[in-house]
RNA sequence: GUGGGUAUAGCGUAGUUGGUUAACGCGUCAGAUUGUGGUUCUGAAGACCGUCGGUUCGAGUCCGACUAUCCACCCCA
């Protein structure tokens, strides 16, 4: 046990992979749904790409970044969070020319250098989705829509939906301006941290979670109270549409969002049962970052949605996931000359559209049955002496123990015929089976 | 970066007030009369008890450091 894997790292092993299909699934094809492409990035960008978006200031920028000079004097970052880079490559490939608006989705890794603990992680994985070019809130809502519909799509109901409006840059300039004459007074009572803050964004004093500031930050001014007219406008009328779609909501002035990107609405959907790390899905609009990264000043929006934490809020939850596929066929060669004959009959089951497996190992016919039934294979064919000789073997039914006789020559569409009958039955005896099962169960013999 | 918890086979655990061959469950592998799985039974492989140092006649068991990991702060997905 020398190699480990680094720190904040996770490996993500074969038995486990189902719960990472299942959610990717459920992300992009919700994503298709509304109408987002996929689109796929560098994992490292220049580094000045995040300086500017995430924003000089950000914990993110100055202390998480994964940064490595190459040869010359570029300099590159492993990317902390997807929608620079999109953006970027938007641009880059002229696909804010092609129309408004744009709309695209990614399935990520992202590097941030942090203290690991219960759901963050210095590698983690993000579902994202980014629109260009609606300023209307019905994009908002459109966004926030879709990161429900892939909560709901995963079975998850307890996870709350929080909703703020940071304004423009002109109203939180004012609201800024307001914060500061209210904390001013108390200068002296409010913690190290939280006095740099009302220096450099003292929107940040709001969230701070000592109970002295949160105590004096109680009666603060709240950031709604300072939006212009157009800001409360957006706000409003997305609250409204959002009641029409009956997605439940608290408006929480404290979500002010660390990345210095955000403009107007801003969401985070919060999980309790993940430990202390509960946003699973962060977002909001981000009307100024285009211009910024060159582009023409174009509205625009996202959310991130953290996997880790989403399959982590599932488990908590007791949520299903998709099962992994298993075999159609194992064939159970006995001898050599019978594991030639299964490498070729496999060979051709597998042309023909299905997963088939044959010993590898040489091992008796036994303990061949014990794999097929842990790898859950749904027919089994066993080739010995026997059936090379009279060219007649026999497909078994794993379920059922049911054994059909099979010509060799004739095997593809005997077996196709048995395969198409089982999986189509077990779906028929599936909706039925709970009235079975209490018909067969109830009267069971006594014991003894 | 700051705190606290934990470190025994692949996984999950037990190891009595420090005493000789470190135990159990799951998993893995192999058998239970001749070519058939899921249950059961039997057996086997697999651990220098995180690392280094200290206390002691003797440490998995006590002390220290280091490392890893977990949880919380911070921040965020």
């Amino acid at each position: 046990m020398t190699l480990k894997r680094p720190k904040g790292t996770q490996d993500i092993v074969p038995g486990i992979i189902n719960k990472w299909k299942t959610v990717e699934g459920i992300a992009s094809s919700a994503a298709e749904q509304f109408g987002f492409r996929e689109i796929r990035t560098p994992v490292f960008e220049e580094t000045s790409l995040y300086v500017r978006s995430v924003g000089d200031t950000s914990d993110v920028v100055t202390k998480e970044m994964y940064t490595v000079s190459s040869k010359g004097s570029d300099t590159f970052t492993l990317r902390p969070e997807g929608t620079a880079g999109v953006i970027r490559a938007m641009l880059e490939n002229g696909i804010m020319n092609e129309g408004f608006p744009q709309k695209v989705y990614y399935i990520i890794p992202c590097y941030r250098h942090e203290k690991p603990q219960a759901g963050r992680y210095r590698e983690f994985r993000q579902f994202g989705v980014e629109m260009a070019g609606s300023a209307s809130p019905y994009a908002d809502a459109e966004i926030i829509l879709l990161a429900a519909s892939v909560l709901d799509g995963c079975g998850l109901e307890n996870v709350s939906l929080h909703l703020n409006s940071i304004g423009c840059p002109d109203c939180r300039a004012k609201y800024r301006e307001a914060l500061r004459e209210y904390f001013e007074p108390h200068r002296s009572e409010l913690c190290p941290t939280c006095n740099e803050r009302l220096e450099k964004n003292p929107m940040r004093l709001l969230d701070c979670k000592s109970p002295i500031c949160k105590e004096i930050a109680k009666d603060a001014p709240v950031i709604t109270d300072y939006l212009c007219d157009d800001c409360r406008a957006h706000f409003e009328k997305l609250k409204s549409i959002l009641d029409g779609y009956e997605i439940k909501y608290t408006v929480d002035p404290k979500i002010v969002r660390g990345l210095d990107y955000y403009t107007r609405t801003v969401f985070e959907f919060i999980s309790e049962d993940i430990g202390a790390q509960g946003t699973v899905c962060g977002g909001g609009r981000y009307d100024g970052l285009i211009s910024e990264l060159g582009g023409q000043p174009t509205p625009a929006l996202g959310f991130g949605m953290g996997l880790e934490r989403l399959i982590m809020t599932m488990e908590a939850a007791g949520c299903e996931f998709e099962p992994a596929k298993t075999p159609d066929l194992y064939i159970a060669p006995m001898g050599e000359k019978a594991q030639e004959k299964a490498a070729l009959l496999c060979d051709a089951v597998r042309r023909a559209g299905y997963a088939a497996e044959f010993d590898l190992i040489g091992r008796g016919l036994k303990p061949q049955m014990r794999y097929a039934d842990k790898v859950k294979a749904k027919f089994v064919c066993v080739l010995g002496d026997n059936e090379l000789e009279s060219g007649q073997a026999k497909l078994k039914n794993m379920r059922t123990g049911e054994e059909t006789p099979v010509e060799l020559t004739d095997f593809i569409s005997v077996f196709n015929s048995l395969l198409i009958n089982e999986v189509f039955g077990n779906g028929f005896e599936d909706e039925f089976s709970d009235i079975l099962s209490g018909m067969q169960s109830a009267p069971e013999e006594p014991k003894e």
